[in-house]
DNA sequence: AAATACAACAACCGCAGTGCA
DNA sequence: ATGCACTGCGGTTGTTGTATT
């Protein structure tokens, strides 16, 4: 079930959800910043602006769109709402495993998980993990609630998780708590998967996670990321799978937008995507799944195709130095 | 029908990291 | 070296719709 809230005019200005803080622009002008929900105007100006000027910087963003907005608010609410790959409507079993599972080893870095669920932002995953996820695994019969790596049992050196086998907990640990290290947790991943060798660690516990990483070399490639080179240029490789080589790309957020070509982002149809904004607002209780324009449908596939390979994938024997 | 509780979601806030002058 | 602006992230709060009493 997605929930939308009722739009408001930009015109009006009641109760909290569309507060006004005054701001001093310089030269003696003051502008009137709105909060709070955005209207449909709003969406459709940020939407308009952003198709045709690209990402610049925030205040400008908000200053040339003619939004009454600070910067923060116009990207936070275009990248959790207005972005054109993004995929709406409840998440898939399929995701939920996977949010499970990419939680268990990073945590609550959000944009992390993110990053490995094509379509999905952090806030919405956070989201839903907070209040749905949160709950069931409480209420499950698991021992222990294995987003929680202090909670596994030392004993224990692996975890069971809807049917899939989890990381070792030695490695699951020091993924999560490996910061010192490194200047980033993407580099830290990095290190905890390079400095792992080959015998100890059953390999579908490396293939749980790796299909959920878009640019992995591991599986056979989905054309969409194989067509944009440069997905896996700073890749790299965590260890070899039979005649599988397995790259990691860099865990930083792999941006599907960003390696568009100017023509590729031109022919997201703007008018879908402005029909989108206008459709939302007036469908109260609306998920587009019935707008099945590529980039929806990019998503999905994506995770099908993956959640096929994974199933498949021959049992190898990892080690952890 | 009204009141209340709850779930789901949107958006804000504070902080940290980064780049630049 | 310092200060500032900007960006991104994660935690938290507020709003709204729905279910229950």
């Amino acid at each position: 079930m997605y929930k939308m809230r009722k739009p408001e005019s930009a015109t009006k200005n009641n109760s909290m959800s569309s507060s006004v803080n005054t701001v001093a622009m310089g030269m003696g002008s003051v502008v009137k910043l709105r909060k709070g929900l955005w209207s449909p105007e709003e969406d459709e100006r940020l939407m308009t602006y952003m198709l045709s000027n690209g990402q610049g910087s925030w205040s400008d963003v908000a200053r040339n769109a003619g939004l009454q907005r600070c910067g923060k608010s116009c990207r936070l609410r275009w990248i959790n709402y207005l972005r054109p790959d993004l995929k709406r409507g409840a998440f898939s079993p399929q995701e939920e495993e996977l949010i499970i599972n990419l939680h268990s080893i990073l945590g609550n870095r959000w944009s992390q998980i993110a990053a490995r669920l094509p379509g999905r932002t952090d806030n919405e995953i956070k989201n839903f993990w907070n209040s749905t996820i949160k709950k069931r695994l409480k209420t499950s019969s698991l021992p222990s609630d294995p987003s929680n790596v202090d909670n596994i049992p030392v004993e224990s050196s692996k975890l069971e998780l809807s049917g899939f086998m989890a990381f070792n907990e030695t490695a699951i640990k020091s993924m999560c708590m490996d910061s010192s290290s490194s200047s980033s947790s993407s580099s830290s991943m990095q290190n905890i998967l390079t400095n792992i060798s080959y015998d100890l660690l059953p390999i579908p516990d490396l293939t749980m996670y790796c299909p959920a990483i878009p640019g992995s070399g591991f599986f056979h490639e989905p054309t969409y990321y194989a067509s944009h080179q440069g997905m896996n240029v700073d890749g790299c490789m965590v260890g070899r799978g039979g005649d599988h080589d397995i790259f990691m790309p860099p865990l930083e957020s792999v941006n599907i937008e960003e390696h568009l070509t100017d023509n590729e982002r031109g022919n997201a149809n703007q008018k879908d995507l402005l029909n989108r904004v206008s459709s939302d607002h007036n469908n109260n209780n609306n998920n587009n799944n019935n707008n099945n324009n590529n980039v929806d449908k990019m998503g999905e596939w994506d995770l099908e195709e993956l959640m096929r390979d994974v199933s498949s994938f021959p049992f190898l024997e990892f080690q952890v130095e």
